[in-house]
DNA sequence: CCCCCACTGGGTACGTTGTACGCGGTCATG
DNA sequence: CATGACCGCGTACAACGTACCCAGTGGGGG
């Protein structure tokens, strides 16, 4: 296979046969990279700010990955590795599937930048085929292979479409400098202004509701996972429901 | 309202109060830029380029839109707009919800670069806020707002994460020139070796299984769709079911 | 054993991006 | 009728990804 046809990261060596010993590694311009995302946003790790971290020439990088793309996709591969699935599947389908829906809302959580990145077609990344046996692998003795995809997209997509919501306003105050609180009174006068009209009732209901107390955020979440795995639950046959048939009920005993 | 403090494209007017005739509108703007990405894709769609479709100056965009950023907030409110909503709601939840499900999903595929843009905070975009009060509406009888709100965040996320699925293909084509088929074969020699080695039983059922037909898309969309309902369904009181039940419904009577 | 050359790190340079700034012209309002 | 806030837009700049080129290096074939 020549450089030319690859399509994949994964299909081009990291390592040539041989030569001088490069003094960098792809884990490190990963690791160097999801540093300064953390810190200060995505698109602040560059390429020469990436290279600069490890005391590298910008153009160095360019030895160990194809283009920044690929980096990316590096980075987002070893981003599931922080998923703790150890031990799953482990039998009970249900608590395997809140783990590793705890754990991925954890890892975005920390990673809050991921959410820019598009990622949908098979990228065949080490740690997302451990991502795809182990948590797959919870259903795989119930469903179907059909219906276990469609199951743990609708999973997963309740997850990352939580934690998007989440994330909104952290990602906001990083880029503009306001907070939640200085952004609600900013917006106020627009938001006042849209309640006067009297054509908006919903949008009003939800603004007044608003300002009492609410759920935590980690509640808010449980809640809806709960509901994901009831759906889930409905999809597969009665006999694989766990032993004690608590409806609704918190199946963990464990903190977040 | 100063500029410097002006947190939203919606708050900021697009006609100042006087001085000459402007020769553009946003909405021209917004309907370039539309064209230029469903042609082309999002990154084509540049100030320059913009400019140029409708015969303007590149400077001259920035008369009528703060920054590019905003320039996609307001086309990602346009388009919004293009989902039907008329009638809603009709009294008949499911109905409705299907037909946004619907809706949502059609625009997305006429515009699959949306999927790349961050939409996450209230952006009170006057086609935004439309979508919340015709479909928050259909379950506003029904359940709390919070609830409502919850349910709507469950759904919406379920059609964008399954459309996300549906566009990597088209959009991963259109990028790197390869087709899905050309591309499964390129990367035949990492399936193969991923499956010879055995540590993947799970990921190896898949790409068999993907062999035989499958449903269509739509019939794809539609069964994970119909699950989402469901679930709904089982978070409002029994008295909100539609008159006649649907027939393959499986939702348990809990009684707690 | 040494020599060769595929490899290394990295400097320079190019095309493209978003957009700050300033110009001369225009038109609603005092 | 004068004024100054607006118009469209050309120029300019910093930052980006990365193509290309170079001198140095070290392991395998002779």
């Amino acid at each position: 296979m020549t450089d030319a046809e690859y399509v994949n990261v994964w299909m081009r060596p990291e390592r040539p046969a041989y030569g001088p010993k490069p003094a960098y590694s792809r884990a490190r311009i990963t690791e160097a990279a999801i540093r300064i995302a953390d810190a200060e946003g995505l698109e602040a790790a560059t390429m020469r700010r990436i290279a600069a971290e490890i005391g590298a020439g910008a153009m160095s990088l360019y030895r160990y990955v194809p283009s920044r793309d690929d980096l990316i996709e590096l980075i987002a591969d070893r981003l599931q590795g922080e998923i703790d699935l150890e031990g799953m599947p482990s039998g009970d389908w249900r608590a395997d599937l809140t783990r590793y829906a705890d754990g991925l809302r954890a890892m975005w959580l920390r990673h809050p930048w991921i959410a820019t990145v598009r990622r949908t077609l098979p990228s065949y990344g080490p740690n997302q085929l451990l991502v795809i046996e182990r948590v797959m692998g919870a259903l795989d003795v119930h469903v179907s292979i059909d219906e276990n995809l469609g199951l743990i997209a609708l999973l997963t997509g309740y997850v990352e479409s939580a934690v998007r919501d989440e994330i909104g306003w952290a990602e906001e105050a990083r880029r503009s400098g306001l907070g939640e609180p200085e952004w609600m009174v900013r917006s106020g006068p627009r938001v006042e202004q849209l309640m006067k009209s009297g054509e908006y009732p919903i949008f009003t209901k939800i603004v007044v509701q608003a300002r009492r107390p609410h759920l935590s955020r980690d509640e808010q979440f449980r809640h809806g996972l709960e509901r994901v795995l009831d759906c889930i639950a409905a999809a597969i046959p009665p006999a694989a429901e766990p032993p004690a048939p608590a409806p609704r009920k918190r199946r963990k005993d464990r903190g977040d």
